[in-house]
DNA sequence: CGGTTAATTGAACGCATTCAACACGAGTGG
DNA sequence: CCACTCGTGTTGAATGCGTTCAATTAACCG
């Protein structure tokens, strides 16, 4: 099996080659239906999840309800890696999906554990990077704002055509720490403002990229 | 020089003892004036840093002015091991500290890379956690409940005796996300409902712990 | 003791939330 | 093909939490 892996996309964990090829070949494909759970939060991690196809939410629950969604995985991206003994997030499928899995120690057993630590380090490296970019979204940011800079995120994915949202608009809210209806307005909003279009609810594409940088800047 | 490292203490990053030995050994001690900086956001991560004494702060400045703190570090707690090339935040020092500052490379070549890697990726984890937690806090808490936990977090670290906050209002503020006066009127109302007490300004001890744990939660 | 910065308090505003109603789309069965 | 339903998304009106702006007080330091 070889993964067609979209080289030029720099804002996703970006696994090194060794880790990924590992994974590929010690792992085995399993599917998820949307929703379903592929670990819980505070599940031990001894697995690494490599998305094959779909999308991957990860998700926190607190005690009293809140859910704060953490982030979405797409093809090609690393599931699971935080470098602690727990998942402190959950993940579920956001879609149905394929997912390569495999235990971490069969990986260490295979190509040593230097290697390993290296890569999983270097992988680490941009889940942390985005995590600290969220900490700022979420405490410095206007709904405007965290809205416009989540759809450029989303559109610099695929900067060509029209993106499709996976998502709903509740996941998005518990992403930016919004609720749906201020999402929503926003969303119109941004729309009204001739800055993006919604051609249907989950598809959209970017009308003034000027205007959207402006506001993540 | 032998550090009296304070191994009671488990909600900072905990290096591995290869690490800070290596760090102890290798390393110069520098000093660093109250809001002096230590690194700049931005910069290349090719030093470690080990609190000695005196309190530490990280933070990320946006092109528009606001400000967003990442973490506060005190003594025994190492700063700058974001595993990516570049500091994502910057870091000053909060009180007059000293640091014990050694080169990466320096570590490397004394413990050995794949050593190196492994006590990172410890260390690593802590903080990886803290700012997952720190994701929560912004997106899904409310004023009171940031200053609550706050609070809980400092007290945590000298369960005791009252506790002195060497942080202004202004970086608390600016750590949790909201403004002076909110985190000051939090305050006020906390110690109306004899929650917790201050005798000055900077200086608290928890009354109800409980009530605190309770708004955490 | 002034002089300065930090912190608190007050009042008005505004952004995001809440609660509620409505619209839309997809799927199902008559 | 339409009617019905359910889930999802949008819109409206009212509320409230946190901010903003301004004034006051408290702490700190010469």
């Amino acid at each position: 099996m070889t993964l067609a892996y979209p080289l030029s996309d720099a804002r996703t964990a970006r696994p090194s080659n060794a880790l990924i090829d590992a994974i590929d070949r010690l792992g085995t494909p399993m599917r998820f239906a949307r929703d379903h759970q592929i670990y819980a939060q505070d599940d031990e991690a001894e697995m690494f999840y490599l998305v094959v196809r779909g999308v991957v939410r990860t998700s926190k629950l607190t005690c009293d309800g809140r859910r704060q969604v953490g982030d979405f995985y797409y093809e090609g991206d690393l599931v699971g890696l935080e470098p602690g003994p727990l998942h402190r997030f959950g993940a579920e499928a956001l879609t149905e999906c394929e997912l390569q899995v495999v235990r971490r120690k069969a990986v260490r057993a295979y190509v040593g554990e230097a290697e390993v630590d290296r890569a999983i380090l270097a992988a680490t490296a941009h889940e942390f990077e985005r995590l600290q970019e969220h900490v700022v979204l979420l405490g410095r940011r206007s709904a405007r704002e965290r809205v416009a800079s989540f759809l450029l995120a989303l559109a610099q994915r695929e900067p060509n055509d029209a993106v499709d949202m996976p998502m709903g608009r509740q996941d998005m809210a518990d992403y930016l720490g919004l609720t749906i209806e201020t999402v929503s307005r926003m969303l119109t909003q941004l729309q009204g403002e001739a800055i993006v279009e919604f051609p249907a609810t989950r598809r959209f594409q970017v009308r003034k990229w000027g205007a959207l940088e402006a506001m993540t800047a």
